[in-house]
DNA sequence: TAGGCCATCTGGTCCT
DNA sequence: AGGACCAGATGGCCTA
């Protein structure tokens, strides 16, 4: 299934459409709740709010593990999470205690209960990774990493990290207008007009408004730039 | 206390 | 058949 922007707000709320139209140069929300140092390729105000996301689920997890531990000796699967599973089920009234309330748990053959047992293990494991992920995610935007402000919550992850990326696509693009307009200016015989803007100018950037240059198309007109910038596709014709 | 966010369980679907 | 992925349901924690 593809998770697309539509996918993530398919619960969507006030709050979701909130973060929904969230621009590179509107993050007045994410700024008031996750504090502003953070958001410094967008609109930058607002004090960092106290307090941290203490990961319920991680606290709440050890104190299983513990807890279980001691009290389990039930059936355990190959993989270790599956400690968690019987506290988990007492804690959340899962399907589990549902089945005790019809009686269908004990007829349930062994088995079965230690596929589901195995099924929950792997799932957990599979969001563990995904919240790594977010976590490497969190690590590499820009915003403030700091135990007084709290962890940016998983959709304001992905919110953040598109419109990072889409402010590092325009920099770049205006890095090479930039680079452009300083090579040409470099043969002009007459000075630059004052008046001329350096960017934004068809005959400066030949690929303005050609949406359909590609990256290696456009650097390769610019191998002559005294930058780093296009090395990459240098190095990948 | 309500709302936001989260972890987990669960059943369904699709893929290998 | 087994695993991966997904979405709904549920309940806990935290903050305003």
């Amino acid at each position: 299934m593809n998770v697309g922007e539509e996918d993530l707000f398919h619960g969507s709320d006030k709050r979701m459409n909130e973060l929904k139209s969230i621009g590179s140069d509107t993050l007045i929300d994410l700024t008031q709740r996750y504090g502003q140092a953070a958001f410094t390729f967008g609109a930058g105000h607002g004090a960092a709010s106290p307090g941290r996301y203490a990961r319920p689920g991680e606290t709440d997890f050890l104190s299983s593990a513990t807890a279980k531990s001691a009290e389990s000796g039930g059936e355990q699967t190959s993989d270790d999470d599956d400690s968690f599973d019987h506290l988990d089920q007492r804690k959340r009234g899962s399907a589990f205690d549902e089945d005790k309330h019809t009686g269908s748990l004990t007829k349930k053959p062994k088995e079965q209960r230690s596929l589901r047992l195995s099924i929950n293990a792997r799932e957990r494991r599979r969001m563990h990774d995904l919240n790594d992920a977010l976590d490497g995610l969190r690590s590499v935007i820009p915003y403030a990493h700091s135990p007084s402000v709290r962890k940016l919550s998983k959709i304001a992850t992905l919110l953040l990290a598109k419109n990072y990326i889409l402010m590092q696509a325009q920099a770049l693009e205006e890095m090479r207008r930039l680079v452009a307009y300083l090579n040409q200016g470099q043969t002009l015989t007459s000075p630059i007009p004052t008046a001329l803007a350096p960017f934004g100018q068809a005959a400066v950037y030949p690929f303005t408004g050609t949406a359909l240059a590609t990256c290696a198309e456009k650097c390769t007109s610019y191998t002559a730039a005294p930058s780093n910038l296009f090395k990459h596709c240098n190095d990948k014709p």
